[in-house]
DNA sequence: GTAACTCGGACTCTATTGGTCGTATATCAA
DNA sequence: TTGATATACGACCAATAGAGTCCGAGTTAC
């Protein structure tokens, strides 16, 4: 309940990993794999959407790799997760998917409380940016 | 991801609606079930808890029901979570179960960031009174 | 051409959650 | 005393989401 998915935690730690390279050179997902101990296939498909996300690059064939491709001051947390979930942290499902998913909706009677712990929360992914956890 | 359970949602509203009754008059899980559509078996349980953490006080037989105990000013939202599950809400396994739950723990660079985030969304349930909600 | 990469979907397995059921127990009022 | 109305509690089932695996591709350097 309210726990970070690992997919997320080991996006975070590889792009922590490639954004503490100095140079350009690329690093490998297999690397990164064996460095932590993230199952290869795994950490690869997150490394393919924080790709798509466009925070890091791609380059395919035999030398290819990942690269970062944005400045880690300017890259926010919780643009790493939306990249990786497709999604923002929602406490509550209504936050994310309307009136209609939840049938409790119009009687709810914390929905505005919970809405104000929601945004503390996506603050707190907000404010903290790549930089600060390399 | 990151979502509060059905469970903590329902004793929120139910604590609320408890809450809000002026006079000692007591509630049934029925009643408060009926009101917000909500199963009556599942709330009857999270009452249970309610009631064994002290947070309410229960009465058995004919005219038996709920009643709350505490002053609502004093009672913190993270209090009541608690209470129905247990346990706080945890951003990362290995902030609740110690270093061996998670094999990636001593490699892992991102558990320094990640306890900021959690000290924040701790913080979020804890300043946020009963009182607030009703 | 081939080795070393990324790409992307489909798939299984497992844990968590949401919800149900059955039964026991307490209380009150007729 | 009996029966209706409550909570108490554990076992159980069903659905969903999560973690992890597999495989058959495409790409590129050498
Ligand atoms: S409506 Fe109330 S109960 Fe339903 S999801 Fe939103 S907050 Fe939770
Ligand atoms: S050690 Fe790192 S990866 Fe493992 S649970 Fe804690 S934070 Fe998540």
């Amino acid at each position: 309940m309210v726990r970070l998915s690992k997919r997320v935690e080991y996006g975070l730690i590889a792009i922590r990993d490639i954004a503490s390279r100095t140079g350009g050179d690329l690093v490998t997902a297999k690397e990164i794999s064996d460095r932590y101990g993230i199952p290869y296939d795994l950490l690869a498909k997150v490394l393919q959407r924080l790709s798509k996300a466009g925070l890091i690059t791609s380059h395919q064939g035999v030398r290819g790799g990942y690269a970062l491709t944005v400045d880690p001051r300017q890259v926010q947390v919780s643009a790493i997760i939306h990249a990786i979930e497709g999604t923002t942290p929602v406490i509550a499902q209504c936050l994310s998917d309307g009136p209609t998913s939840c049938d409790v909706f119009n009687v709810c009677t914390i929905k505005s409380p919970l809405t104000k712990v929601q945004a503390n929360i996506e603050r707190a992914f907000r404010t903290m940016t790549l930089a600060e956890i390399v």
